[in-house]
RNA sequence: GGGGGAUUUCCCGAGUGGCCAAAGGGGACAGACUGUAAAUCUGCUGGCACCGCCUUCGGUGGUUCGAAUCCACCAUCCCCCA
């Protein structure tokens, strides 16, 4: 499923293969369509022209609308979103976390008030993994707490070993579900997640257990939820050296572009974030100089394009002022461009990651861009 | 020709003697955003040597210790009667 094809220092290039849509190229990053769209207006189309390799949808928004019900008896969500790439579904378990006024955390799982209208919902790791099936998905996240920061020791060691005890009930599920006979995606992997907040004994305590249970590929979770930016790294540091290297690394929720840098540098193979998304819905647009934000009134009349040195769909034909003028104007156009840029961007960006390690470059790239790509222009 | 109403800081619009550099919107300007309750949220919007001073509420001149608020005249706009 998964092999490393080359090394250099930790950072690694690999190959994935999933049901659909053959093999992905890692490192790689996994654009967000939280209820099976990338917000902004970009269809299954688009994701094509954007150079998406995998797709990430969450299991929680979809189990409330439309309801995995409704994607099942469609087909599944491939056939449901036209998109016949590679999808991971989010198990739920980031919205224990960003819903956290909502709900009520105990042992059989999770009780959520839904944003939608208040009604009680519950989802626990059975819950979670059911759903999924019926979503279909190519990879589905065990069901996971992540704490929120900063978090005390005695929380958070409680939480790490409920989450191990829920990813052994993910596992059983999950592998009970794939051999129905009318399972939607009967290839669907397992990904188990790594917790433990800022704590790195609890952390590698913890994936040293869930390294045991067989899954195709491990997270590291809870990171980036508000903690320095330099214990989220000693984190992948110390947690790193415990992940079985036969298996990819996916680092959840991360990040700005020197993040992925720094932790393709530390061994990961898989990201997902929603920044380069919501960022350019709001006008803050990633350059290989750095970034912009498209609204300020020095670009009102600037011909140039975001990026001279993109060769995206948008870059190839609009100028800054013209962008600048969707915003200023409010036309979904603008939101559609900018999301169409940045995530073309941040897979641009990924591409230029593994064509480093390929040519033993990647120091070089990481010295050169890892600072760069964050700061202002 | 007669009667009534209006004119506020970029715009709309509160304010009818001190607590008013002036509510609230909008716009503009800027910032935030990391497994998406996020096309959202925050800040700022007269000037300055800025815990204080200066200029400002259509214009001019008054009343008053004190005026965006009261009075007189003028200007412009709206409504009604001729």
């Amino acid at each position: 499923m998964f092999k490393v094809i080359k090394k250099q220092g930790h950072a690694r290039r690999g190959e994935f293969s999933c049901a659909h849509g053959g093999t992905v190229q890692t490192p790689v990053f996994m654009n967000v369509g939280t209820q099976g769209a990338i917000k902004g207006g970009l269809s299954a189309f688009d994701l094509k022209d954007i150079g998406c390799q995998i797709e990430l949808s969450n299991t929680y928004h979809l189990h409330l609308r439309p309801g995995d019900d409704v994607v099942r008896e469609i087909g599944g969500l491939h056939r449901f979103m036209n998109w016949d790439g590679p999808i991971l579904t989010d198990s739920g378990g980031f919205q224990v976390f960003s819903l956290a006024t909502l709900r009520t955390i105990k042992e059989e799982g999770v009780t959520f008030a839904s944003h939608i209208d208040g009604h009680r919902i519950f989802m626990g790791p059975e819950e979670s993994m059911r759903i999924q099936s019926h979503l279909g998905s190519d990879i589905a996240m065990a069901f996971d707490e992540c704490v929120e920061n900063p978090a005390t020791y005695e929380y958070a060691k409680d939480s790490c070993e409920r989450t191990l005890r829920w990813l052994r009930r993910c596992k059983a599920e999950h592998d009970r579900l794939n051999t129905l006979p009318d399972t939607v995606n009967p290839g669907q992997m397992l990904f188990g997640i790594n917790q433990g907040a800022t704590f790195p004994d609890l952390r590698i305590w913890h994936m040293q257990q869930i390294a045991q249970i067989d899954c195709e590929g491990f997270a590291i979770g809870g990171l980036a939820v508000g903690e320095p930016i330099e214990v989220m790294y000693q984190i992948i540091d110390a947690v790193e050296p415990y992940m079985p290297t036969e298996k990819p690394r996916y680092l959840m929720g991360v990040g700005t572009p020197s993040n992925i840098i720094e932790g393709v540098a530390r061994g990961v193979d898989f990201f997902d974030c929603v920044m380069p998304a919501r960022n350019a819905r709001h006008g803050k647009l990633f350059t290989w100089q750095g970034t912009v934000n498209i609204k300020n009134a020095r670009y009102k009349t600037d011909d140039r394009p975001i990026d001279e040195a993109c060769d995206c769909p948008v870059c190839r034909g609009f100028s800054r002022a013209y962008l600048r003028h969707l915003f200023m104007a409010e036309e979904m156009l603008a939101m559609r461009l900018a999301v169409m840029h940045n995530l073309y961007f941040y897979n641009r960006l990924m591409r230029e990651i593994r064509d480093a390690i390929d040519q033993d470059t990647f120091d070089a790239f990481r010295q050169e861009y890892s600072e760069k790509l964050s700061r202002r222009v």
